[in-house]
DNA sequence: AGACATTTAAATGTCTGACAAATGAAAATT
DNA sequence: AATTTTCATTTGTCAGACATTTAAATGTCT
């Protein structure tokens, strides 16, 4: 484990690369003990203070996990679920709010993920899923909800949808496309109109899934593509027009 | 922008959280600066190399850069693929890797999600992405191959489908479901009657994508799955048993 | 006036040394 | 034996200093 004298790069980035390294190699095990800050800092010939930048570079990907007190210090963590949506989710989110990144093109991406998920979906689909489904549906038809809210719950939606192929890798990769999505949708003013027809079709889903029909899921999801990338359009044609 | 100070965590934790908020509400835009290291440490009331431990944080997420010299400093940054796709595919790969995921999950959810690419990648390959597909398919004919290499080329291959699609943020989103899988894929031994079989159907998808035949892709891709599942099965049956 | 060299201020990168706080093991005490 | 105390270890935080980099500002010469 050793580091390049020449690079001219932040000693701390390379101190994180060559740890990271090794965990990633299957060098460094769950739950191993790296030696002590100062025993780094011995080993790397850098002060604490830089070892210690190394270790929150690592810290902040969920690497690894620190602990004070005698018998404390950096432990190799093993990455959960929770964490790796969060970090999905967040890189997910920045990728498309920076990249100017077009709302057909993301809406794409979105549902020919989700029409991944279908068939295994309604195949597997468990009481539990499709009782989230009918309770964001139900919330969803309440009069008062802000666009946010009614936003919010279509998130929860789909993901109850994603989560009834019953694939927790599939969940976790699908969390970033289904989540990134929701500042684009926030920019939508959903009027009682488009609120109906959305619930219309989820409503679809929802009865699709419960009599395993993965065609007729299929064709309702297609339909919510399809009127989904509508109103994106609109929104983005009327925010494109000189004077608002 | 504030920090809480009865909460128990790191404060360059706390403070990198502060910021990412920021970030991702939009209050903090692309190439927009922070104030200096001095500014923030007065700002949240902590030293220097306390706010130094958090945009460091912030840095292993590529959320800032920093930059030496007058007018230097730190400057949100604008998050690009080949960023997004690091860090997709190093959270992807330590989450299957520590997780015991088994292989056929894994699977499942690889080929669910590349399936979902076959009808946009038929209509939409270029001929640089089947150049591509065919240059890997010439390689993993050669007999010298490790299977390592065969592997790595396995993966371009697939990551050359996902990209004929056309949809940038579909690629993004793929990167980690097949990268994060060449952990598995290496513990196979690929024999020169597995090699054949697998170079098959490549060369069945390569020629179903130039002749833009969605379905045919779907079917050669479903029986390469099948294959798969059932090499990898193999081997998992051979560790799990006894005396190897 | 314009081109080039020099200075300088501001910022990050790094180091040293120190103290605080937490933690579990070992020793001391009841 | 159970409980308390002590203690070494380790991370968390701070203060101050110096090195290095960078681009703007200044000075100098043609």
């Amino acid at each position: 484990m050793k580091i390049d004298p020449d690079d001219k790069t932040d000693l701390s980035a390379q101190i994180a690369g060559a740890i990271r390294e090794e965990i990633m190699a299957g060098r460094l095990i769950v739950d191993a003990r790296l030696p002590s800050e100062a025993e780094l800092a011995d080993h790397f010939a850098v002060s604490r203070p830089t070892v210690r930048e190394a270790l929150k570079r690592l810290a902040a990907q969920s690497l690894i996990r620190t602990a004070r007190g005698a018998f404390g210090g950096a432990f190799v963590n093993r990455l959960s679920y929770p964490e790796a949506y969060g970090q999905h989710i967040t890189t997910s989110t920045l990728l498309l709010s920076m990249n100017r990144v077009s709302f057909d093109v993301a809406c794409e991406a979105r549902y020919a993920l989700e029409r991944a998920c279908t068939p295994l979906a309604a195949e597997r689909r468990t009481p539990d899923t499709l009782a989230t489904m009918r309770a964001e549906i139900h919330r969803q038809a309440q009069p008062g909800l802000t666009d946010e809210a009614f936003c919010a719950s279509d998130v929860t939606f789909h993901r109850a949808l994603v989560d009834s192929a019953g694939n927790p890798v599939l969940s976790y990769q699908l969390a970033g496309a289904v989540e990134a999505m929701q500042p684009l949708m926030n920019m939508i003013t959903f009027t009682a109109r488009s609120r109906e027809a959305i619930l219309g079709l989820h409503t679809r889903i929802a009865d699709a899934l419960e009599r395993h029909e993965a065609e007729a899921t299929q064709a309702a999801l297609g339909e919510l593509e399809s009127y989904t990338l509508t109103l994106g359009r609109d929104v983005m044609a009327a925010r494109a027009r000189p004077k608002g």
